[in-house]
DNA sequence: CAATCTCTTGACAACGTTGTCAGATTGAAA
DNA sequence: TTTCAATCTGACAACGTTGTCAAGAGATTG
């Protein structure tokens, strides 16, 4: 590889002028910036960044730990938002999936550390307390999909109450008044907080939250299959249904067709977080809340890297996105 | 952060000894290198990787570089593969998504270079020919779920003839002689691959091709309900669809439904990509062949590692991994 | 007991950059 | 011509490591 002392020799020049040449610095005559920038080109030269930051003491590197990025269908767009922040910045990214296994994500960290990554985003793949290792106090981090509990370190996830309040609000707005709600049985942030949008988005509307008509299930297909029948076969059966999630709508889709019902016409539909795979596949296509994975990645680059002080702190702030209503076919 | 030199003094050798300590060199007493360990764990010491491999040459990281990471819901498991084989030589990934943009790729190539790495993987979303920047030949490269036309580059692809073949002879182990087969339209190594070894294991097994049976779609769910309506409705329908992919056969279980039929009773269905989201949710649950993406980038940064010879050249080999049959429901 | 060998340690240079400072050149003002 | 400032350039140190070499301390050999 090309080095800048090399450079200086061909361009007849000391190297401490290459290296003004290459940071802009405005001291350097027109004839030897030229003369430099063509030996630059000539030997094809490229700067060294370990040299570089080793001596200047930024990596212009930022870390990415997650438990799964691969295995969820979408939470790669977290990994596109942070890494096209980032590239804003001239920063590029170390992503690391840590399978959940504490182990890896001790070395990961550690391995981040020994590269002096200018910070961490810690990220799961669905919205969750998280208990990321000590370790990470040493250096400017920002949670992702997720939060600790004593809120010590800043987070950014998904606003689920406004998500649930507006998702009942479309299908309140569409006429509708008995709405079923098939949630997910366990209580993660997802599902307390729209639940709670739901029950809001009615208040608002001054209908009567009727307990009845949440049906508990547990996030995949064949529930939201079952919760559906369940919710359809009663006789003052609703005629709109807001599903926890796509798969629970998939399932749904399967009961409201077995009950030879039409969507939307005799039952709209409504689903959460938007996988494309899945809602624009679907026939009718699927009315889904987006989780805003990009958005979350890419608020947290550039919370990382605009809001450090001085020290490199970063203040411990709670940041919610919303979820945007992708509206298709199912809900009319 | 604590340097080497600080270890030293705080354990009253000279920094040197400290070096040797961390890189494992025999040559230093039991009794030095303990009080070495001692002073290291307690000034939490990190070896700087900046200065290491500045002065090693090494950067020991691998640079990954891909139109759609996020995008496809399962290429993902090509970073995931990559990582962890890159974790077993303590290397760290740079991932850089580039949209199919030109500029990006250039870009984030240079970026690369400039970190020195010590490859790049170039990967696709699906399994296509790709022309990527005459920039990667300053860099030993592997190509992942693509390739070039002149075989200049080392390239890992799946199998889509042996994908088709042990398709469509599961279906014809089962007993089924006459098979749709909805392919895509797009002359794309997959429908091109697919369809040869459709052919090639009904002539295994004595069965003559029938043009009609292949129907061609555009690879999404409502072509898939088109063309299985086609196929199905004809009197003398095949037994069991052979589907180009999921999304296709996501469609087809609606045309079938549709029309009254069982799976798999009346007909078999299986599909290609194995996409869990929806090959584990479809009811009945779908057989599928499984695109080997984690495989193919675990097998990427293996060659890159293992197979580059001492001036990082390597053999421009086209390897191509099988894709496994999952057997679920839909095949009885 | 001298000579040799082995083990352990440290001094110093080097990797490729940037920061600091001083020197050289130029042009204008006295 | 002299002086001074402004502009440009280069010498050198430093960043945190590893590689090379040599030196000191014991142990072993003849």
């Amino acid at each position: 590889m090309t080095t800048l002392k090399q450079v200086a020799e061909h361009a007849g020049v000391s190297f401490k002028t290459v290296s003004r040449v290459l940071n802009g610095d405005p001291n350097v005559s027109p004839d030897t910036r030229a003369k430099v920038q063509d030996s630059i080109k000539a030997l094809d030269y490229r700067p060294n960044m370990a040299a570089r930051s080793m001596r200047t003491g930024k990596s212009q590197i930022i870390g990415f730990i997650t438990d799964e990025v691969a295995t969820g269908p979408f939470a790669g767009n977290i990994i596109k938002g942070a890494q096209h922040e980032a590239w804003q910045h001239e920063k590029l990214l170390f992503v690391v999936n840590t399978e959940s296994d504490p182990k890896i994500e001790q070395k990961a960290i550690a391995m981040m550390l020994e590269r002096r990554v200018e910070g961490i985003l810690y990220g799961t793949w669905y919205h969750r307390e998280a208990t990321p290792p000590a370790m990470l106090s040493e250096i400017p981090t920002v949670l992702v999909d997720c939060f600790v509990s004593d809120q010590s370190l800043p987070s950014v996830v998904p606003d689920e109450v406004r998500g649930g309040r507006e998702a009942t609000t479309a299908l309140l707005e569409k006429g509708h008044r008995r709405i079923g709600f098939l949630n997910d049985g366990n209580p993660v942030p997802a599902s307390k907080g729209r639940l709670m949008g739901y029950q809001q988005a009615l208040a608002n509307f001054g209908v009567v939250y009727d307990e009845a008509l949440v049906v508990l299930g547990s996030g995949n297909a064949s529930s939201g299959y079952d919760c559906a029948l369940n919710l359809l076969q009663r006789e003052d059966r609703p005629t709109a249904i807001f599903c926890f999630n796509d798969r629970m709508a998939m399932g749904a889709y399967d009961a409201i067709r077995k009950l030879g019902l039409r969507i939307p016409k005799d039952i709209a539909v409504i689903g959460f977080d938007n996988l494309e795979i899945i809602a624009a596949q679907l026939h009718p296509t699927l009315s889904s809340m987006q989780l805003p994975h990009y958005e979350m990645g890419q608020w947290a680059v550039r919370y990382l890297i605009d809001c450090a002080d001085e020290t490199g702190n970063l203040q411990p702030i709670q940041h919610y996105i919303e979820c945007p209503l992708i509206e298709r076919q199912s809900t009319g």
